[in-house]
DNA sequence: CAAAATTAAATTTTGTACAATTTAATTTTA
DNA sequence: TAAAATTAAATTGTACAAAATTTAATTTTG
């Protein structure tokens, strides 16, 4: 924050501009650069329990959740159906889910975590351990960075709704 | 930071365990979700001049060093060659760049800005300035964003080198 | 210096992402 | 209540993204 104050005022006394168009000047390449950075960590743990990156955060869902509609899911992680139709029938296919059509309401696709689906649960319990060291961060660190990113999240979705 | 001890003082009185599988509880997927949201809110404005995110961020890199390698624009947006070599045939296709190899090493292709890429930068001048007013968050908030990001970012790399 | 190792891109395969369209079901409203 | 509007998923098409393999060129080394 100083620092920007500082870069600024040796901007202004330098008669220079901030080159907006530099990669380094950008916010959003380091987002999009460290989402991909942190999907490659979980990569080799995730492995281990069968699962894509997307296709856990599914998952944690489900365990927490039990039964949602594919709306609500997409409503969680922000994905449309054109996302997550295919990655359910993959988690379908692996029995970990169930995807049935509501009798209330058959537009609507009910998900709903399997036996198989619960038990792996069990194996995915180890996952955040083995990401935190394999990130090298701290639990703190790490929180920092999830309620920083949050308060930004929240502040875009503000703007959209 | 305050909350986070605060939080994990109240987590040790009541005798409870953080609950890392929860997804509230996640630091990788704000990350994730955020770097989709900012590339929707890019979407509308790079249509504008007819580019992608990715083929943005190349672009940027072009506009600031003329001519690189697929190796280094790939060190730079920390892409591999799977994703950069149909991008950059979709750029040669839209005569924004040159493909060519270099004689000194057969194995490098050497990307080069065309007339036309080097002008469409006038057009992109306005991009930083729309995707902000876009994003609703102001210039120290995106500062802020991008220098939280990049210490993370910096130290991830640090720990894989 | 020739075989082995390394390197740089390209290709292939699998898996997201998202916009736009379609389909089917439900709600609203004239 | 039937036509119009809305809603929820699925589908289609385009565009990444990364792992693994292949190809071709260059270096290293016995």
């Amino acid at each position: 924050m100083y620092n920007l104050i500082l870069y600024n005022v040796y901007l202004l006394f330098n008669q220079k501009q901030m080159d907006y168009l530099k990669l380094e000047n950008q916010a959003c390449f380091p987002v999009y650069a460290l989402s991909r950075v942190l999907t490659a960590h979980y990569k080799p743990i995730l492995d281990g329990i069968d699962l894509t990156y997307p296709q856990y955060l599914v998952m944690l869902i489900l365990w927490e959740h039990q039964e949602l509609s594919v709306k609500e899911i997409g409503e969680k992680l922000l994905l449309d159906s054109g996302t997550l139709t295919p990655l359910l029938k993959k988690l379908e296919n692996k029995q970990l889910i169930s995807r049935t059509r509501s009798t209330a309401d058959e537009r609507v696709l009910m998900i709903r975590l399997s036996k198989n689906g619960a038990t792996l649960k069990k194996k995915a319990v180890s996952v955040p351990e083995s990401f935190k060291c394999s990130l090298g961060l701290s639990i703190e660190e790490m929180g920092a960075l999830r309620d920083t990113i949050n308060i930004i999240l929240n502040r875009t979705k503000q703007i959209n709704k």
